[in-house]
DNA sequence: GGATCTTGTTTTTCTATGTGGGACGATAAG
DNA sequence: CTTATCGTCCCACATAGAAAAACAAGATCC
């Protein structure tokens, strides 16, 4: 389920059922959700087709667009494919921001001093938007996208985002967190952690997102110091132990510090 | 059949002439133009719609599903912006090219040796697509595109990924070049420099594709030896004399070598 | 401080637009 | 050869979406 929009916004059969949520571009929206469906996995008509509710006519006209576009590309043994375009657009949407820019260089270096995983993140509406991804060159790969959303209160990109906030916006993003059970904590305990994170300017997620992932976090500050990004160094549970996580964190606060500073703050 | 040229669809102030031409899903069009308008720098509503001949209504309409759907995100004071949905959907397709993710470790180190731009591109139709930049850390910036074609037969990039390609083949995509005069070289010419590179293994652009850009290119073979990709290292000429393109080539070859292996070349 | 631009948003009317059924020609499978 | 399955093309009809205009909310001017 690539699709975990909280709207069900299913379009299903035309069924005027007068469920609302149907805005007004109906072919536009179509284009865009047969994008997604070629992201996730779809290859031909007849795929496309069962994703959108629609007859092979309607599929084919809007992916032909697509395609000639450039936003899809078309094999006639392999069928659709994301094209060059979205390559273009996602890299120009990646440089848009500064950040991702200026803290590539010092992520990569990094990335290749460590190993494990690395996101850079920013804070969007009530949600961790990974910005970018470093690949670790471990066996086991953590799967995340770029571009994707996670919950803020729970992973260690996320926590790191907010430490700057008062406590009563601290409340409010525990109260969005779905009880994901297990690793858990309760109001209290999160708090106090987040008290003890703030006082370090580091963050962990011992693995209170994603079972057996684990991860150290640091946010980014800008020249006027307000925290405008973050990013985590994560692994699984066997390379990621308590002396590791310690061990890590000097580089990380350091590396932050480093990106910080490129982008004016004073530190 | 489904690739004719690009159509400068410029859908001007509603003319219903019938001038031909008109495709078939006009929204769908519509709203990826927004795209690329918001690519291309618009911000407003008031530049969209001059751009795409519509009103501000309409164009509202499309935009605020472009931004429902995460496509494009809106700011009050700051106005329209490429959105995470982009961003997750250009790293998909990147990630689609098992090359871009296995060359990308060895580019870094390129990047991080030899502080020039690095571009990874593919054969597309009769183009050189670019997958990757990896900017370079000079003063002056190569202003290119991932997601861009730029002709073969000009560029560095373009000739590493012909290389194999018998001679008839050679001229026809010597054919295809606008001429761009100055430093354009006559067929013979570059003919005769293209068996050069095809038996050193590696290509050369002085110059031929943009004034004052020069790079050195090679190509990347897949476990059959075929050639599936190429990178190259740009600069403008101030930094790329004849000495230092011969010093490059080494190090180039031996990246190249290096990513081909990883891909399965016996080498 | 109120008048007046200039933004983005909403509503309504009407027709151009896009839908889906079905036909066609490949190419692969039985 | 026949049959199933692709992508592609065509066309009549109803519906989706374009545009005009009213509305709301800041910003800007005087």
């Amino acid at each position: 389920m690539w699709d975990d929009k909280q709207m069900p916004a299913k379009p299903s059969t035309g069924q005027p059922g007068g469920d609302g949520a149907a805005p007004g571009s109906q072919t536009l929206l179509r284009g865009l959700a047969i994008l997604e469906a070629v992201a996730g996995g779809a290859r031909d008509l007849a795929g496309l087709s069962a994703v959108l509710g629609t007859t092979r006519s309607t599929t084919h006209r809007l992916a032909a667009a697509l395609v000639e576009q450039r936003y899809l590309t078309f094999a006639p043994r392999e069928g659709y494919a994301l094209g060059p375009k979205l390559l273009e657009l996602g890299f120009r949407a990646q440089q848009a921001s500064p950040v991702t820019r200026v803290a590539r260089p010092h992520l990569e270096r990094l990335s290749a001093a460590c190993g494990d995983t690395i996101h850079l993140g920013v804070l969007e509406e009530d949600w961790a938007l990974y910005l970018d991804k470093l690949p670790g060159r471990r066996r086991i790969e953590i799967s995340s996208r770029v571009g994707e959303r996670q919950p803020v209160w729970s992973t260690g990109l996320g926590k790191a985002l907010i430490l700057d906030l008062d406590e009563a916006r601290w409340r409010g993003f525990h109260r969005l967190g779905p009880a994901r059970g297990a690793h858990s904590p309760d109001l209290a305990t999160w708090l106090e952690r987040m008290r003890t994170y703030a006082r370090q300017g580091i963050t962990y997620d011992r693995e209170e997102n994603e079972p057996e992932v684990r991860c150290v976090a640091a946010p980014i500050r800008d020249a006027g110091g307000a925290i405008v990004a973050a990013f985590s160094v994560s692994s699984t549970v066997q390379y990621m132990d308590e002396v590791r996580m310690e061990d890590l964190t000097g580089t990380v606060r350091e590396v932050a510090r480093a990106i910080s500073r490129d982008l004016g703050w004073p530190g």
